[in-house]
DNA sequence: AGTGTTTACGCGCCTCGTAAACATC
DNA sequence: GATGTTTACGAGGCGCGTAAACACT
């Protein structure tokens, strides 16, 4: 009948996190009987079962499992919350948590971040995998920023139309040029990311609508390992990243176009400083034009 | 720094609601006093001014009118995780409710509502202002059933093509036809509901492209008055009821088709009970086609 | 042995209600 | 004379930590 207690939620997201409860406790600084007590009380209020004995500890029940979504989100709330109060005290943001890929991160967010004044919102930055679901991320993050199709439940900013180099060693028979055809790449030794790289994904997209394969092909975890790798061994490294090195970038030229992608900045429609980050994204859209001109 | 406390919020929404201190505290079972502490305390913690003075009473600043969308969001959703918790205790939703324009209301909902068993769900019913943000609905209620473009961000639910009628009364001269075209109606006197009624916005939306112009029309605030009018007056009254006063209901056909709109029922995709849910609307949409069954 | 649970005790904090004096408009 | 504020008091509740015995795997 009465509504639950948040710390009583509290408690429970902060077991099914840290796996047991004395770690719990030692998580939220109180003992471990008085955890204990709270996860009663939560279940014996609600009259659910959320955990049971599995092992030597606990485990989630399948409603607990069910239950969890729930609570983080509910949390998630209550922190949005204090944080518009903070917000509406301080008249600005204290801090800006942004999103973004890897390489994003390293090439663009953290250079700009690095140009603000001190007075600007603290930033901080997190990395993205490339599968984040956006609805999701944009809860929990004030800026989302990430290579995606435009989706009308956030409010969407065009920052950059990235595009996708092939990098070559100055040694390269390429090395003079500034563009190259798709089909070529077949004939070349590639270094190319895992397909958790956008870069990766849109090569693979445009070689499958030609009906194109390649012949030697290099996986590497990120961006900077393809890079490396042709910097010292020769081949073409396929990646987003700028060039680094000594290395020759080349535009991929797939059906007339450049390979690219349109990389966005996503922002919870109401959220609540939403004027401040409107700013803040207009502000990294011009160090963008800034710093890739020739891209605008 | 500590995150806010939900009885401080609920205090400040009760005070925000009711208008006065005095009232609110009597709405939540507590002293006068009390609530005061409880509202200064709030504020206090965390050094924000969300009411002032003004008049005798207490009035929102901006920073409460801000922050008040904010507050009811945080109750709305831990009230959610309080029904989430009784669900999986339940294993079964003991209320759902539902929100639709009154016209489907009346038609549909409380018919189909009263077919069904005592154990079922309890149905709690909320007519719809015909400009609420759908959106906004579907974190309130459990279904929300609108005529509606579709929307990605809701699980939508095709229940009806809903007919715009013409009823006449049986004695006018239309009285044995079954439809009639759109362009006929500028020569009738017509009863309509005002602009918040959807079929006034489609009889609008059609006149509007084909640059008809009405000449005598009585606006009503129901579709039921509309009825009522045409019943004793004379005349036709475009509207989405049922026939009722032994009216007759013509089509309307606007470019070769009859004028209707798509009836939906959407549901929050990530609903806690959305499988309940979806057998519900299942067999909503199974009455409506019994009921309809020309119209499928 | 390393989990989590249970019991009992005492302490402290917090919030309530009451009641009465003030303050504003 | 509305409304809301402030003060002071005392009572009750609730949850904590501690500590120790217990239960399960």
């Amino acid at each position: 009948m009465t509504g639950l207690d948040l710390s009583h939620v509290h408690a429970f997201v902060a077991v099914a996190d840290a796996g047991s409860v004395s770690a719990a406790a030692d998580q939220l600084s109180i003992t471990q009987p008085a955890l204990t007590r709270r996860l009663q009380k939560l279940q014996r209020d609600h009259e659910v079962q959320l955990l049971e004995r599995r092992g030597p500890g606990l485990a989630l029940t399948s409603a607990g499992r069910a239950f969890l979504p729930t609570a983080r989100h509910l949390l998630r709330e209550h922190d949005q919350a204090g944080h518009h109060l903070a917000y509406l005290r301080d008249g600005t943001l204290r801090e800006l948590s942004v999103v973004a890929p890897g390489t994003t991160l390293i090439d663009i967010i953290i250079p700009f971040v690095a140009t603000l004044g001190p007075d600007r919102p603290r930033t901080s930055v997190t990395e993205a995998a490339l599968d984040l679901r956006i609805r999701e991320a944009v809860e929990t993050h004030d800026v989302v920023i990430f290579p995606a199709e435009p989706d009308d439940t956030v409010t969407s900013t065009e920052l950059l139309n990235l595009p996708v180099w092939a990098h070559v060693a100055s040694t390269h028979r390429w090395a003079s040029r500034t563009e190259i055809e798709l089909a070529e790449l077949t004939e070349e030794s590639l270094s190319v990311p895992t397909r958790n790289f956008a870069a990766r994904r849109k090569l693979d997209a445009a070689l499958e609508l030609e009906n194109l394969v390649l012949h030697q092909v290099q996986e590497t975890n990120s961006g900077q390992v393809a890079q490396a790798l042709v910097a010292t061994g020769g081949g073409v490294a396929v990646v987003t990243d700028d060039p680094a090195f000594g290395l020759k970038p080349l535009r991929i030229i797939h059906r007339g176009q450049p390979l690219s992608m349109e990389l966005c900045a996503m922002v919870k429609p109401d959220h609540y400083a939403r004027r401040e980050i409107a700013e803040f994204v207009h502000q990294l859209a011009v160090f963008c034009t800034q710093k890739y001109p020739s891209l605008d």
